[in-house]
DNA sequence: GATGATTACGGACGCCGTAAGCATA
DNA sequence: TATGCTTACGGCGTCCGTAATCATC
């Protein structure tokens, strides 16, 4: 099982082309062939993807499903082992979600006035491609939010060993059209909203598999999905009609036409967790920021 | 990063020498050093070992981290594959934890008693091992056992997709010495044990660290440690006063010396999960076997 | 017939084994 | 001095590109 010929296999199954593939990798066509010829024989003559139209065939879905793991995890290993040898960064990358953003700001605002020539990069995305872009060393510290359980971590996706920090965390509301029939209420339980009309936003605030196992249905519909990472964005279509969301209150605070209802049942919060390598150095301006983040 | 060179590196690590890791891969010892040379040079030329005495620099230590899951998830992944490519088994391997057997037991004496012709091989592992197994193909099916909160699913290390069904659960005891001075008590909470002596036991029971979530203790010092997958052996040590340990009732059903007082809070059983692949289709016996599993 | 995957073939590179070199206990 | 890792070198296999072949829309 040899990665790279694993990451030709994606690139040739998601472009649905040998010669896509070829293209956006820098082989020909012919390499490309052979290369997924090799595979198949390395697997015992199992066929991974049909011909004309190139798709992936049962097997190959299944090696689909364990490759882009792999491929991280791969990834992961070679950012950890740069890491471990290298020294300290002289920059600090950021990634985190939207709703970690103000958090981030005011502690990245003390940061560069105290050290005014420091390369700062701050970078918006969803959970957990914070956490794989910490783990692939993309970068060096990551803030990652989502519904949890007051005591319990954050489930993130194995992508190997990281440090996490609690960071804080914010209470939880239910955003609502300022006109829906529960806008009034002083608080809401999950339970009573279990076959609303939910709005999946898995870039800007939590995903629907959250939602889901916070509310305990298994099925839920979500009339609309939101990719975007913006908080406003998200805000207009629940106003619109388009769903209900879950948001800490201060994230719609400014916003006319929304209600936010606080969650009392079941116990939730939106936690904010530090992610950073679990041996990473990553000089002065890590260790403030952390600090700073660790209210 | 190529699988090849890790495999051999964690050889070698594991071996403290190439000699003898060349001995084990069936290579010279040149081709070794060779090996590990292209690892290092491909990984920015970061020394991973050292040499004589032969032992894992930090970044190799980093590496080594890593190792094991890459290894095992793509062996996975080849299993996958393979699962998904060939019919169903004509025989049945199924892997379980100790304290699922009686429940295997059962369903595998009526299994074998309406399919005589049918190979079936039972193995004893720890939990984490039962889903590699199974994860890598060694078996058809497992038994995992582990504490959990009543609903909620068992934590099962990361390798890759699994179908998981909800065998049964058993209510959890604490196991103490006859003259231990809470013996006779009617019900126990784990809080009030918080600074008791436990005894690890990670392939019969649960691992310390499960113990330790449950308890809600940071750092419980275990005196003793039984890596023996045999509960009759486990028991022995209990009434020896090597430790308590949490076992279901049954377990020390007949054992003298022993009292098994059940655990009120907080709210535990020992869960016992089937595993399969999540498209295996172990045939006839598999899913009579999975049917009088849940019962 | 054109697009696109496969096969044939040759050159270059990589990998392993033999054997010599070299450092450390 | 002996054990054991490293380096030198040659053979063999692997991998890629060019080019011809073949299949499908």
């Amino acid at each position: 099982m040899d990665l790279a010929l694993l990451r030709t296999f994606t690139a040739v199954a998601r472009a649905g082309s040998f010669s896509a593939a070829a293209r956006e990798l820098g082989y020909t066509q012919s390499a490309i062939s052979q290369q997924i010829a090799a595979l198949e024989a390395s697997l015992g003559g199992v066929p991974l993807l049909t011909r004309r139209p190139v798709a992936p065939t049962g097997a190959g879905a299944r090696l689909l499903e364990h490759a882009e793991p792999l491929l991280l995890r791969a990834s992961a290993a070679r950012a950890d082992v740069l890491r471990a040898a290298g020294g300290p960064p002289d920059h600090l990358r950021v990634a985190a979600c939207p709703l970690a953003m103000p958090r981030l700001a005011a502690a990245v605002g003390t940061i560069t006035a105290t050290m005014p020539r420091l390369d700062v990069t701050i970078s918006v995305a969803a959970r957990d491609d914070v956490a794989t872009d910490v783990a692939r060393g993309t970068c060096e510290l990551g803030l990652a939010v989502g519904l949890a359980v007051p005591g319990d971590p954050l489930r993130l996706p194995d992508v190997g060993p990281l440090r996490a920090a609690l960071a804080g965390t914010d209470p939880v509301s239910v955003v609502l059209p300022a006109d829906h029939p529960l806008a009034g209420r002083a608080g809401l339980g999950l339970a009573d909203l279990a076959d609303a009309r939910w709005l999946d936003a898995p870039a800007a605030a939590a995903p629907a598999a959250d939602v889901r196992r916070a509310v305990g249905a298994e099925d839920l519909l979500h009339c609309a999905r939101y990719t975007g990472p913006d908080l406003a964005g998200l805000a207009a279509l629940v106003a619109a009609g388009a769903g209900l969301t879950l948001l800490p209150a201060w994230a719609v605070a400014g916003h006319g036409g929304l209600a936010a209802v606080p969650v009392t049942a079941p116990q939730l919060v939106f936690r904010t967790e530090l992610l950073a390598g679990v041996t990473a150095d990553n000089g002065p301006a890590g260790a403030a920021l952390a600090a700073l983040l660790a209210d």
